[in-house]
DNA sequence: ACCTGAACACCGTTCAAGT
DNA sequence: ACCTGAACACCGTTCAAGT
């Protein structure tokens, strides 16, 4: 006679994004996702190989709303920046997470698309790739200084931000004396 | 009577390191690296508060040689990028560890002080902070990518890593058109 | 078919006891 | 003054047994 389910993926998963974001990873335990689901964490083993399935389940359940944020935003590159600097303020510890070993590299193609467009737009279709990583290089670095606190200099980091963004723009920018 | 001391700080630091770059951050455990000093695990609690203080002075310890690295090579920008990058070739674990929560802030100063130089030379006084926040964001964020693996839509990943370079330089320097 | 208790290996940490 | 064994709490994981 089975025994009917008492959870499900999704809510394993959505119970794992929430200990991460208010414990970090360490926070993020078997058992602790186990007893917020209303379950014994053996149980987790029937639909999870083990707890850094789980973990990658997690990021690629973040890098989803992050593409899903990317696109509803458009292709300006000042918009797409502003919404990865929100969404990584938001969601600091998924934001780490996202850029750890335990990333599901095929997830962040889909958020990667676009940035992509906006590169395309500004350098033309030889050079997108390059651009768009170097754009997505710096907001990364950027953010993730900013969320460690590595940026203890002083200054604005707002200003920072922008004055980043409009350099990168200018640099991109197939320039006037060729 | 007093026992000799059977181990140093630096030893376990060195340990430590080298624990971290062939078994990541989980290979990083007290047991491991007291046995690796010929000590067991509740002697390293004589020199440090506990884990975290450990991993802390490894990761300042790998700061440190990055620093020393950089101050070496001049304040070319070029010179000094592939410093960078090389530093994070050689040591992936160690500059994925700096960039963590338990990264010591303090520390970094140092390592970013030849960096703040090449921007000064490269936009004045007013900007260099701005300046070398975006190089350094973009360096970080690009090795960061390129150790996890994330560049993985072709193109060649060095090529990428110039053509950034050159653009931020672009994008960095007064432009003839005001 | 899914869930559980019990068990195991391993880890960080404390502490009284050794020298 | 430094080191140790023993102990504790906690974690990931396995598995036989329950329904």
């Amino acid at each position: 006679m089975p025994t009917r389910e008492r959870t499900s993926t999704n809510e394993i998963i959505t119970a794992g994004r929430e200990l991460l974001e208010d414990g970090g990873p360490a926070g993020l335990t078997m058992q602790a996702v186990a007893s917020r689901v209303g379950v014994r964490a053996p149980s987790l083993y029937k639909r999870f190989r083990d707890r850094d399935a789980l973990v990658s389940a997690v990021a690629a359940a973040a890098v989803d709303d992050l593409g899903a944020r990317l696109e509803s935003v458009g292709s300006g590159l000042p918009r797409l920046a502003d919404a990865y600097r929100a969404f990584a303020h938001e969601h600091p510890e998924a934001f780490r997470l996202i850029f750890t070993a335990s990333a599901p590299v095929e997830a962040l193609d889909r958020a990667a698309a676009p940035v992509l467009r906006a590169a395309r737009e500004l350098v033309g279709d030889d050079r997108a790739l390059d651009a768009a990583r170097l754009i997505t290089a710096w907001a990364t670095g950027f953010l993730q200084m900013e969320l460690t606190g590595a940026f203890r200099l002083g200054g604005d980091v707002d200003e920072a931000f922008d004055y980043g963004l409009d350099a990168l723009v200018r640099g991109l920018a197939p320039w006037p004396d060729a």
